[in-house]
DNA sequence: ATCCCTGCAAATTCTTTGCAAGTTT
DNA sequence: AAACTTGCAAAGAATTTGCAGGGAT
């Protein structure tokens, strides 16, 4: 349930909020601020950019290096990884985890989650030479 | 040699983009076009963007999200990870990988490379509670 | 009732663009 | 010589801010 995608984090829900969030949701890979602000209705420009700003600094959405080399905003979710084709530019998400676990306290961290960002050539650029 | 990097990628060498490369070097995770900016003389603003942009679509950079939550620019390179503090924002540069080799043809890619995002707490953040 | 959130409009900052002159190969 | 780069100045976008009214707990 988005709002308690809201509580959880302690954020006030608001109908603003909860449309956002379902927005992004909803947009997947293409959530830049752009698209975000053209899919919502009735939500004023600042308040778009004030309510992402406020969701990445409580660490609900994460920021991604996107299509069209954008920013887009990702609710934070464990270990989620991306493989991301170097022609076509689409983004995938990855099913199998590559990360090895056994592989703890890198650099001394205590380590709370990962993100693999895979670059490649996807099938359809592959057999367009 | 910084003029081997851009003649490799088919660039033409200039004053501005040398200084450019070898700044983004200096600066490490600090490499904000803000700070690219304010650390290079003489050249334009409009041409530092001109040459950053050119740098990331000829695939000579990569795009990240940085310290201060800005893009930043690092210059690619094979299989290279970081880890990040989520309490202090530190990034740093991991020395083992943690991806498992032996997992290939994810979703049908052909895998060019990866870059692994580590998050956790680092070791000044773990005393301070 | 209190504290936080939002819309609005203006200010500020960031990024792109056209063109003429200068460089690189 | 040809093709590409740069600086400059101006245009265009994107982002932030202060404030007054509205909404959530």
């Amino acid at each position: 349930m988005i709002e308690d995608l809201l509580r959880n984090n302690n954020i006030k829900v608001t109908r603003q909020r909860v449309e956002i969030l379902k927005i992004i949701n909803k947009l997947g890979f293409d959530s830049s601020i752009k698209n975000i602000s053209n899919n919502v209705s009735d939500i004023n420009q600042s308040t778009v950019y004030r309510i992402l700003n406020k969701f990445y600094e409580d660490g609900l959405v994460e920021k991604v290096i996107g299509l069209n080399d954008e920013i887009i905003y990702v609710i934070i979710e464990e270990d989620k990884h991306f493989i991301r084709c170097l022609k076509c530019k689409k983004i995938e998400e990855v099913k199998t985890c590559a990360f090895d676990h056994n592989i703890e306290n890198v650099n001394g961290f205590i380590i709370k989650r990962h993100s693999l960002i895979i670059d490649g050539i996807c099938k359809k650029c592959q057999s367009n030479i």
